[in-house]
This record gives C-alpha cells, sequence and structure tokens, in this order.
DNA sequence: TATAAATCTTGACTTAGTCTAAATCGAGAC
DNA sequence: GTCTCGATTTAGACTAAGTCAAGATTTATA
C-alpha cells in the first residue's frame, strides 16, 4: 500500500528500479530536498540511477500530485512529501523550511479580490526559530 | 528628491551613470523585473554597463531597503520596486505577478507559532486573473 | 596633477535544469 | 524461451542565472 511500487502502480506510472529509488527518497524525505538532494539519496540506492532521471521523475510524481513543488527558497526549487494543505516557515539564518499546519493561520479578506480566482494560497513566513 | 541621483546619495551610495541607468530602470518598473530585464532596460540608458554591475547594484538597492526581492517564480529571482508591505498574486497561465494591497487581507494566529520568530511574511496566492 | 580608492568590465566559472541521441530494458506475441 | 517494439534510461552537450577574479578605468582628494 505505502511501498512505492504500488503508489507508482496507483499513479499509472510504470515502476523501475529508478523511479522506486526516487519515490523513496523523496518520500522518506523529513525536510524540502532540492532535486540534487534527492538525486544524492537516490544514488545511494540505485547508484547508476542519473539526473535526468531523477527530474523526469520529480516533475512526473509532481504532476500526479504525489508530492509538491515549492519555490520559495533562492536558487533551487525544492520538493515537498507532505501533499496536505499548509504554510512555510524559513528561517533566514540557516535556510531550513518548517511546515506550519493549515488550521493555524486563518487567512481573511480573499473574497473581496473579485479579480482574481484563487486556486491555492499559502502563507510564507520569514525569521528565526526560537530553539528552547 | 526623486531622481537617481539623490536617491542613491540618501543611501550613502555613490552615484555613477551605470547605477543610475539600474535605478531608473527598476524604480520605473510596473511589474516585477528580473535582473536580466533590468539589465536589459538599463542597455537602453547606458549602453556599455555589464551584467556583473547590474547585479552588484540590485544586490546593492536591496541590502538598503530600496527594492524587494522576492522567490516566488521558477527560475530567476525577481525585484520589487514596490516596497510597501504587500501581499502577491501569481497568475499560473501567463506567470504574471500582481501586488495585493497590504490591508486587504489579514492573517490570523501567527501568535500561536511560539517556535517562532516571525520577522516578515505575506500571502502568496495562484490562480487566474478574471479579465472584464 | 598625482595618487589611492572605488568602481566597472570582461570573461571564466558554477550550478540548476533541459534536451537529445544512442543504449538498454521489459512486456507481450509467438 | 526468444523476438520485437515501445518505453525508459544514460551520458553528455547545452542553456540560463548568477558569482567571481583580475585588470582597466574612473573618481575623490590631497
Amino acid at each position: 500500500m505505502t511501498d512505492a511500487i504500488s503508489i507508482l502502480r496507483q499513479c499509472g506510472i510504470q515502476p523501475t528500479p529508478q523511479r522506486m529509488a526516487v519515490v523513496e527518497s523523496v518520500l522518506a524525505s523529513k525536510t524540502h530536498p532540492t532535486a540534487d538532494d534527492v538525486f544524492s539519496a537516490a544514488r545511494t540506492k540505485c547508484p547508476t540511477v542519473s539526473r535526468a532521471t531523477v527530474y523526469n521523475t520529480l516533475n512526473l510524481l509532481v504532476e500526479k500530485g504525489l508530492i509538491g513543488m515549492q519555490t520559495i527558497k533562492e536558487g533551487a526549487v525544492v520538493f515537498d512529501p507532505n501533499t496536505q494543505k499548509h504554510h512555510h516557515f524559513i528561517d533566514d539564518e540557516t535556510g531550513e523550511i518548517f511546515d506550519i499546519p493549515w488550521d493555524q493561520l486563518e487567512v481573511k479578506g480573499k473574497d473581496k479580490l473579485r479579480n482574481f480566482e484563487i486556486l491555492e494560497f499559502q502563507v510564507i513566513m520569514r525569521g528565526r526559530r526560537k530553539r528552547k
């Protein structure tokens, strides 16, 4: 059910060792990996997988809605194994990205924006994470 | 007062023809230009200005708070001549970015995020602009 | 005017990502 | 089991954003 093969099959993507390595790597990630992070991780599972295949597979997964993609960081797109709606907090010092549960924030006034059809939205916060 | 020379002087940046061309180009922009957009525009005012100088100057302007920088779009950072707080709406079809006035939206619940010190935030919306 | 400091240019370099052509793999037909 | 064709993968060339270093030029100041 939650193994890479079934996940790929459910989405109509033919499972291959390379794709499985990518899926396992990105879904296991607790952070917001870049394509290159996923490439490195996938390499440890399938040492011959190529950069192009990693990009192709990640884009496939995004299309199928299995992972998210965020452009919230300079230099590279990041992928997001958490597909539930959520907001983001970025620590300016470390660059770390944290998920903020959807129901912790409420955005009011969207319905007054008559000129825009809002398909999705999120709050992006920047600052510093407090360490106890 | 609002001419490029005074603006640069007020920020303690030595005015040069190159920097003036960059400042005039980016401040005159009604959109959210990329560094390359600014480079092209600045070239028409100062045909010898180099890419490196455009990047240097834009970064200087951001440091001094004269313009904003946003990483909301794939592929390239965009600059923002509007330094007032505002939110953003991105048209998924055209890639156009629109400013949403700060007071049109209200974000509630931020004070409950005890683990984070929020220095800035904004709402990012995606969808389609309605054309009448 | 002379000199030092600041600035600018050029071009090499790095990194993210795409593209292509050739090699390889795999599922179904027989 | 093996053949064949389409799907997939690979390596490497390529593009675009952005940085960097070294030498050239400009500017400030004495």
